[in-house]
DNA sequence: CGTATTATTGACCACTCTCAAAAAACGTGG
DNA sequence: CCACGTTTTTTGAGAGTGGTCAATAATACG
């Protein structure tokens, strides 16, 4: 209910070296704030504030008033919306480097929530405009990461409405897999840091379709599932030709 | 196949009247262009060509070089991504005011095709990104229209994800005559300029689906189907319930 | 270690799809 | 303007993918 309560403001952060592009961080050029140079992320930095949550803590609500902009330091944060019934429909997952928070018309157009502990940095909204009037590159890199966020956005459409069962579990699974490794984490094994149900929410489809659509990539070999929170990547070739609808 | 055949170059118009925000469309605040200073206006109209182009004309493809953004004049265009089978989803139709067109990467992430016949405003990228370095203002609308795009897109993703045939239908009525409202026309009656099986695709089911929902509909007088080309809401109320799965 | 939560598995069902045919709308040329 | 063929839409019957409901198993947590 009180998000905000481990925020460590850094109002007064005295800028970053120079070896990491930002301090708070070491994502490299994963990073939001990528791009830019010493001086324009000591002037972001100045108005960033830290926040760590726990798991499952909700960062804003749909409607809320938009007053700040994240970008994901740490772990996994969802963003979904509602329908009055409490149908859900989970739009984004947010990894480290991702932003979130947008405003369409001065508020929210989404929840977003805590899949696991996160460690997000947080821009006031009317100081980050400010600091876009002075910082061109810093409103480059904001469009083109909308751009992206865009693109990825419409990917999902053709996922949700056109793909089967087995391809969408197939393409998430890719997703994930893809994700790990822009983050340079390289190997078979994935963590699965999300339960059943935001995947189904994600996926457009109900929790034992999912479990059922694993259990049979599964018996195929073409996943291992260790535990909960892990998979492993047997054949992702033939993974992501059955994500494509081979 | 060559679809730039009616362009008609623009790069020594002579700027804007004053009562008009440009000559080139009159759309008011809907155009690309709206908020703009006359000098501003001026420069954009310098770089940008107009075109017309038939219904069913592929404007440009998923893949190819990104040449040029695209806002539309008048007539209404769908994007949309396929499968490797063929499966497509409409992820947009774009109507007067709205742009198209941003690349990822340097290539546009789907096609774009008329539905109607269309008056197209089109922008080279290198000069448009030019024109972004020295007017913010430009850049701030292209970041705000982006944003708003993004936003539709997660309605959609809530659609297509997590609504039923009926709702969905419901839904894509409620969105065309929001749409019809925001260009100042009123009334009842819309002009329905897509076909069945572009609204199938738009909504992620089969043109049979849709067919049934809207002749069931019609028995409900919820709406009236006087011909192919245009629907009547008796009920626009009842209608907006149904869609937010009332 | 016991309880609550989450995930799996099974049986059944329904919404939407598929396939097919009829009807309507459209385009073309005489 | 009408007859013709083509395309699009509607309607119908049947089937299948994924959903619902329920029970069991596994996991997390206090």
């Amino acid at each position: 209910m009180a998000p905000y309560d481990h925020i460590i403001d850094r109002d007064k952060a005295e800028g970053c070296p120079a070896a990491q592009p930002c301090d708070h961080c070491d994502l490299g050029d994963l990073a939001f704030c990528s791009g830019l140079t010493q001086g324009d992320i000591r002037r972001l930095s100045s108005i960033l504030g830290q926040t760590h949550l726990p798991a499952h803590d909700t960062i804003f609500r749909e409607g809320d008033p938009a007053l700040h902009l994240y970008s994901v330091g740490a772990g996994t944060v969802k963003l979904y919306k509602l329908l009055s019934d409490g149908r859900r429909q989970i739009t984004a997952f947010m990894f480290p480097g991702d932003f979130f928070g947008l405003p369409l018309g001065g508020g929210y157009a989404y929840t977003a929530e805590a899949v696991t502990p996160v460690t997000l940095c947080r821009f006031p909204r009317r100081k980050l405009e400010g600091l876009l009037e002075e910082v061109p590159t810093l409103e480059k890199r904001l469009l083109k990461l909308t751009i992206a966020e865009l693109a990825s956005a419409q990917d999902q459409m053709l996922l949700l409405g056109r793909k089967t069962a087995r391809e969408k579990v197939a393409s998430f699974l890719i997703m994930l897999a893809e994700r790990c490794e822009k983050r340079g984490r390289t190997g078979p094994s994935l963590p699965l840091s999300m339960s059943r149900s935001d995947i189904a929410d994600y996926l457009g489809l109900t929790i034992e379709t999912v479990s059922r659509v694993l259990t049979q990539f599964k018996k195929e070999n073409i996943i291992g599932l260790p535990d909960l929170g892990h998979v492993v990547m047997r054949q992702p070739e033939l993974l992501r030709q059955i994500a494509e609808g081979g």
